[in-house]
DNA sequence: TTTAAAGAGTCAACAAAAATGAATCTTTTA
DNA sequence: TAAAAGATTCATTTTTGTTGACTCTTTAAA
């Protein structure tokens, strides 16, 4: 049972960008203050914005920014875009060849439970996980004209 | 997200018991009716022996069988018992070197949804993802004298 | 209209984890 | 006491995930 790193990378980018809503955030700034390496970044980066929670501004003075306010994206969101085997087990796939597939119920069982995990993830935004001393600014900065 | 094909194939082991509990059913058996190597499906085996849910008898005549009616056997505990590995992210170990670690609360929010899944297949014992043809076997048998 | 700053994409190398099975050892009971 | 069962160890192979170099494309500022 694992998140991809890739997954939890996504995650903290995201977590950056909501802390630093404000303004544009550079891949290359991430990078430096991850201590990841830009191109592997770039990828994280890259399917986040293809998935519609970031927004890429090309170009000189271009960077990074949240397509929507941290509130209204859910944690259980990005992992189910994020993570894209989702796959329990063999069973889950079309190929499969457990030789008891016809009577056992257990595709069903772990199905509901992986819902049950989604679930619990979907309760939670964005601005949830950013910690209190940067949802504090977030309050601040909405507040100012 | 994965389950590794251990706990599949220990999952299967128990169901094939379960199906099976009026009499001993020796390794070998399992593996051709499973097509899996004899010796791989030991290490399972072992596992599920050690961990208390199978009782496995040596010497001519030996073989497995539950430890506890299949009633008893929650599918939550198997999948627990069975994933040595339940570390979703970085940050589960203590060698976390994330630079968010003071502030996220990404730790906790996970840990949430993984208890949610764990709960949703505790709810579920194995009697309930053998099958109706074999669950109703199992009445039968329970019956007789 | 050029240039530099940004993201986008491709590719190959590397590392870690999981799956597999051969060979050998131990226990036990018919 | 021999044969049938599970137990253990080890090495190999396969798969998956991680990493980063290199090159391409876009775009806004100078």
């Amino acid at each position: 049972m694992h998140i991809t790193q890739h997954t939890d990378y996504a995650l903290r980018v995201l977590i950056f960008l909501a802390s630093n809503e404000h303004r544009l955030v550079t891949i290359q700034e991430i990078s430096e203050r991850f201590e990841i390496s830009r191109s592997h970044l770039m990828k994280v980066v890259n399917q986040l914005i293809r998935n519609g929670f970031v927004e890429g501004l090309r170009g000189k003075g271009g960077g990074l920014r949240l397509a929507r306010p941290p509130q209204q994206i859910a944690v259980g969101d990005v992992v189910r875009k994020m993570e894209s085997d989702l796959a329990l087990v063999e069973c889950f796939t079309d190929q499969s060849r457990c030789l008891l597939t016809a009577t056992c119920q257990l595709k069903g069982v772990l199905a509901t439970a992986l819902e049950a995990f989604f679930a619990s993830l979907d309760k939670v935004p964005l601005s949830e996980v950013m910690g209190p001393a940067q949802r504090a600014l977030l309050h601040v900065l909405k507040r100012m004209p």
